[in-house]
DNA sequence: AAATATTGTTTCGATTCGAAACTATATTTA
DNA sequence: TAAATATAGTTTCGAATCGAAACAATATTT
């Protein structure tokens, strides 16, 4: 029954909610502000702006700017313009940030649970789960989001050696594991 | 990798999330109670309380009471006193509700997303997710909340009769399929 | 019978949210 | 080159969510 898996889903949506709210608490945070800085934590030097994450938590441009300035007046992330478009600000998560995220995102409680899972089944479990997030991105026609290395725009140089056929940049290994508002199959 | 199934499952939340949001526009419905609503759909008769909404959404009693006003405003819930304490109201879903969660929730293209996996992998996604679920809800040692048929307290009398082992009521099949505060396992 | 607990509502202020107006910079068109 | 249009982002406004606390009504315990 696929409304089985909709309703586990919500569940673990839900719960997941909760521990974030609870965590947030400390400084003050709302769960948005939280994924917002999650994200910018998780993507790439092409996917860190205001639009970026717009389309990642499927707000209005309005909303995640004031989320965002939130988040900038508590020195979580700040802000750095586009040296080619000055339109253009990329968000860049401090240092502070990154230690708040290392203590609470993903949730201790949410990983201890998926750890007392065998490694077989929980790479089996991520590969479903990526495949039903793939068809439904597929169905419902909004942009993507995913890792670089999986990207078809992602290109094999030589050894050690990757690059973006849609910037036509070279992308070193950790840039190939980040998330990309680009991606496409 | 731990991290990627969390990353798969905060995504899907977002994108369903959105596509939640969309369909509720029709009837000026927010996410929140859509998912009230949905829940109401599902639940037992020993759930359908505004303190089980609260809890199965992890908010206060003061917000979903007021989520709920909305709903019943929209006649697509109604209240009904429990006769034997007056303290309890029972929320039960209008055939307009049942209505508009038919053509709305789960959303069809995700529905159609899973169903795009094999039988097969339905299933095994959906057995996988639970026991991540189950795992994560015995580490934040919330309420549990499940489906009435895999409780402890769910005993088989004869053939096609069972009874719960708290409330000692007699359940009917139907009974047995739906979601329950009292869940243990 | 009094004290306490439980279910649910109401009220308040802070925050989120979407919509629309707005600014600034880039790109396209004429 | 100048004007028109497109894009990135902010600000403002009003509607809705949210948690906290006070409140009312009914049950249970002492």
């Amino acid at each position: 029954m696929s409304e089985d898996l909709f309703n586990i889903i919500e569940r673990l949506a839900n719960v997941l909610r909760q521990e974030v709210r609870a965590e947030g608490q400390s400084l003050g945070l709302q769960p948005v502000q939280q994924e917002a800085l999650y994200y910018l934590s998780i993507c790439n030097r092409y996917s860190d702006t205001t639009l970026a994450v717009t389309e990642y938590l499927g707000l209005t441009k309005g909303t995640v700017s004031q989320s965002l300035k939130v988040l900038e007046n508590k020195t979580l992330i700040y802000k750095e313009k586009d040296k080619d478009d000055l339109r253009i600000t990329h968000l860049k998560v401090t240092e502070e940030g990154k230690l708040f995220l290392a203590e609470t995102c993903p949730p201790k409680k949410f990983t201890e649970a998926i750890e007392q899972l065998s490694e077989t089944k929980q790479s089996q479990a991520a590969v479903l789960m990526q495949d039903v997030l793939k068809n439904y991105q597929k169905a419902v026609g909004r942009t993507a989001f995913g890792v670089c290395k999986n990207c078809k725009y992602n290109q094999k140089n030589e050894a050690d050696s990757f690059y973006c056929g849609l910037t036509k940049e070279v992308l070193s290994i950790d840039d190939t594991q980040l998330i990309c508002r680009e991606y496409a199959t």
